[in-house]
DNA sequence: CCCGGGCTAACCCGAATGTGGTATGTTGGT
DNA sequence: ACCAACATACCACATTCGGGTTAGCCCGGG
């Protein structure tokens, strides 16, 4: 998947909340010929913003972050960076949290006390596109297979309340339903400018500058 | 999950269409210490009436049988023996495959032009209760996951999204966030004539004609 | 070896949007 | 009667966005 020079190492990235393992690993990957430690994070929100601008060629996640689970932090990433290959790190072979990693995007899983060189033959493995899973993950994933499955997923909308006037959220929810400033004045019957004039106020009390912005937060993302 | 006295070999059953390949494997069985070819089956329904009784430690199989597909053949043999490890042999890495292979109950899967070693290794790891798979085959399955992971959500990710490549995804999850067209540019380290035209190949794919119309497909609304 | 897809980048131009200021009329409460 | 809040409306200016076009580079499949 990714085209680098042979010369030039992995650069890696770690997410592991542990300080002990995370200098540890660190340590290892900066050790190694054909490795680099480019980035070190201690939670999934620090990760979360680093490593878009980073770049990085491979993550290394754990799968136990405080805070944020590691599950959910892969799901974000990959939203962003759906290329980004990451390798899960687990001290137990849970099915539950191998499945959701892996759909939500994590490229390999493997279990902490793999030995080292194992993990850096996973690390080159999932940088040329590959899936390295430990043994005990591959059995997990058949057991997936034989069992059928059922997938939970869970869905709310949140409410997002402002003190908009009537008038103010109807040009909201048109807003919000992709027209455009004279589709709306036409709609409600007023005036291109006044559309604008309620916009205006509509972003000041929002605290937004765009029409997208606004949109997100009346929809409540 | 096989007890089994150290010294005794692992009694194998090959169920193999192509006599040369069976003939091959066999000998290759028997010429291997802790191996043992117990039968040779050329095709799906032998093999049902022969391996339960026979009692093999190990199947391996062909996906491609005359008469009766591999899978078909695997889920009746699981049937009536459900723990026996059936390794399925296949030529190509063909995802349909794969995955009606492992639902219907193989353990393991492997591509034909597996080394040697590579076999036995994954015979003896099946008969030990661990589930070989191939790289390649690694792979689809994880590709698998994050698939099933887009499809069931679908009220997230709308089927219009997929057909979007990786970086257009990313492009619009920046702009489904509110940022103008210069901070995408900015954080995904790119010109921002670039994201322009990243946006342009969008809205064709989307058939929309503007960035809120866009964010709307792109959250399911 | 060529072709197509994907990613990158640039230029032009007009339309849409964001922000400032200003103004009128209406309505409900004090 | 007065004020505050709201809805309406217009002007001006800057920025952003949408669409058309062209083009180089890399990579994988035929």
């Amino acid at each position: 998947m990714n085209r680098r020079s042979v010369n030039k190492p992995i650069e890696v990235a770690l997410v592991e909340d542990d300080p002990n393992l995370r200098a540890n690993l660190a340590a290892m990957l900066n050790g190694s010929t054909g490795f680099k430690c480019q980035a070190a994070y201690a939670d999934g929100m620090a990760a979360l913003s680093g490593i878009p601008s980073h770049r990085p060629d491979v993550v290394l996640m754990d799968i136990n972050l405080p805070g944020m689970l590691g599950t959910e932090c892969v799901r974000r990433l990959k939203d962003v960076a759906p290329n980004l290959p990451v390798l899960m790190l687990t001290v137990y072979d849970d099915s539950e949290q191998i499945f959701k990693s892996l759909m939500a995007g994590a490229t390999g899983y493997l279990l902490k006390r793999t030995p080292r060189d194992k993990l850096l033959e996973a690390i080159r493995e999932v940088d040329a596109g590959g899936a390295p899973m430990s043994r005990q993950i591959a059995r997990r994933v058949v057991e997936f297979f034989q069992k059928v499955n059922e997938l939970p997923s869970d869905r709310q909308k949140p409410a997002v309340v402002v003190s908009l006037t009537d008038r103010e959220k109807e040009v909201l929810a048109a807003l919000a339903k992709g027209y455009a400033y004279k589709e709306i004045a036409g709609q409600l019957n007023i005036s291109f400018e006044t559309v604008r004039t309620h916009l205006r106020t509509i972003y000041e009390k929002l605290h937004v500058h765009s029409r997208t912005e606004a949109v997100l937060k009346y929809l409540g993302h």
